[in-house]
DNA sequence: AATGAATGAGACTTCATTCAT
DNA sequence: AATGAATGAAGTCTCATTCAT
């Protein structure tokens, strides 16, 4: 079935214009990355790119979408493999980090690039990266925690804390990211003050 | 508003020119902002720029020198009033979130513009942001922790914390930067596990 | 006149940036002809010109080749032509000084525009030259002489002159190319003492 | 008497502004000498020249000034020297190569900036460049010479061959430009066709 | 679906020059 | 005589985008 006749020019070549464009935008940034920079890197001519995307904002988009769409199955996938808040929660910091911190560059470039880097892609940016986030309000709002805390503030900090690491961290250097996910969750739910 | 009636020859528009940098760089990043914005926020033309900073480049050096001179001395003089080491830790996430928080541009485009934003001002900011970076080495070190805690991984997810608030925090949000810097502290010291 | 129907897309306008180009370069020289005026003599943008040269410096490189390749192919030709030394080096200064003195603005660009004009295009300048001042070699070794003679110091005096002319000669002065260069032989061959 | 009070401070840096001048125009050309740099040669800022100088024109024409001046009175007095019109040719030939290839600057200038370089001068340089061509005028015009012989072109091919070598010669390579000169005048004297 | 050429705006930077001080 | 700052034009080159083919 699936090595049917007609294989290889399926639906065009748009997918590897979004491959090189989210290899692109992850790494430089929304203006450190030039259209005629993506055509090259998918092998084609700068004008060929619109064959597929309107502009450069709707190729931001389409990364952007896919990289949210990842990032969330992979963070949904690993909170439903495991029970208890707590353990959701570390799953949940474990995909995320290495997801962006590995070789998915779809979702780098969501970490990366903000909405407000794109003025034209604004309005289309901010939804999707709400859309993620708003799964990380359900893992915090799930957490049995004192009545005091304001879980609001410690989902901010605790993404900020993991998305951060792109500016940082380093393949290599010893700590996976599996590693760092579980220290940010343990600083988070143990504190630090010996107990007296 | 433009072009002062040239009295005050004195030293210069340099200022004026720092101040229109800083308030676009730490909005617009780095190649965000062009060398016509700024002279056009300063009143200038593009070419007279060049009178006082040689390239765009040194021209963020500049601004980088004076944030980080700046938020490095906000934070020493909050640490010095206090005594203990998480006390001096509490008042330097306050003073740090009030810097960037608030209107010190210059401090917001140490946090906002990565050394590698700026090929060509890599090697001369990078040691800048270093030196702000080490004082918040002694600061976690000098916190008396359990043996068994990663102070380089408890350091960068506070900084992290703290520097991403500037990618979600707006003013007037009822909370205030000092409540959220005295938050953070607290999510890391104490934990959130209820006493079981 | 600019700006013709856009009919012929076929190999493009490349050769018409080329003639504007040798045409400016020829009369003033590398760092007189700016990229503005190139485009403008050639009826296009000044960024229109990079679909079709990367730099300036390629730009000069395009023409010096061909420029190059003219003024050989033309010394070439008229030696091949001629039996006998002194006749070869006759017919190849009377090519030489046809080519630069006449229309020809590729070989003028060559006698005008010295490598060290072009700092960036100095590598790929200097051989071309070098290349076509190897014929030269050729023909002044070929020469019966005294033994005494220093045929390095004959060839570089007699292509000295012939290419000074560019600075003195104006079509219409009586005197043609074809003259000036056998009155040039002349003078090297036979002496003007008279014989006494 | 010369060692009188006021010394060093006379008629102000003009001069060492034109040493400057000369110093950059015979390396780099006309259009590739900016004011700047100059200026900057000088020890001076770009606005201060202007004390001078009223623009970059002026101070050619004044550099040509003396170089002209300069490498006439060489040649003038080389041929005051000597007896015999091939004798002053030869050592005029001596004097010219000796001034435009070892250290000045100012004669160096008139050979490598050509009056239609700088549009704006080219009427003031014109005459000064004549100026000193009128000497070679008399001097070729004084050779016994056979009837045949046209004046014009022997002084043209003469001087384009002496002018050209500031293109290819370089101190050191063994040949002084006493040397070369004696070559060039023998060549032009004697003819190369072996006495058959 | 893709190309090659072109556009018009704008990037950073340097130019010769001016002028109050 | 000199400075420091500014000007306005121009320098080379890149940008996102368009469009006939």
């Amino acid at each position: 079935m699936a090595a049917a006749p007609r294989l290889a020019h399926a639906d065009s070549r748009a997918p590897l214009v979004l491959d090189a464009a989210a290899r692109l935008l992850c790494r430089r940034g929304y203006e450190g990355t030039s259209v005629r920079d993506i055509a090259r890197a998918a092998g084609m001519l700068p004008g060929s790119l619109y064959c597929h995307f309107a502009t450069k904002d709707d190729l931001l988009v389409a990364v952007y979408e896919r990289g949210v769409e990842r990032i969330r199955d992979a963070v949904l996938a690993a909170t439903q493999r495991c029970d208890g808040p707590w353990q959701k929660l570390e799953a949940a910091c474990v995909a995320h980090l290495e997801t962006i911190l590995r070789d998915d560059d779809y979702a780098r470039v969501v970490v990366r690039v903000f909405p407000s880097d794109a003025p034209g892609a604004t309005a289309r940016l901010a939804p999707l990266r709400e859309h993620y986030e708003a799964l990380w309000r359900d893992l915090v709002g799930a957490l049995p925690l004192p009545a005091r805390t304001d879980r609001r503030t410690l989902r901010l900090m605790l993404l900020g804390a993991l998305n951060w690491t792109q500016h940082w961290y380093h393949a290599g250097g010893g700590t996976s990211p599996r590693t760092l996910a579980r220290q940010f969750t343990a600083l988070l739910r143990q504190g630090q003050e010996p107990a007296s």
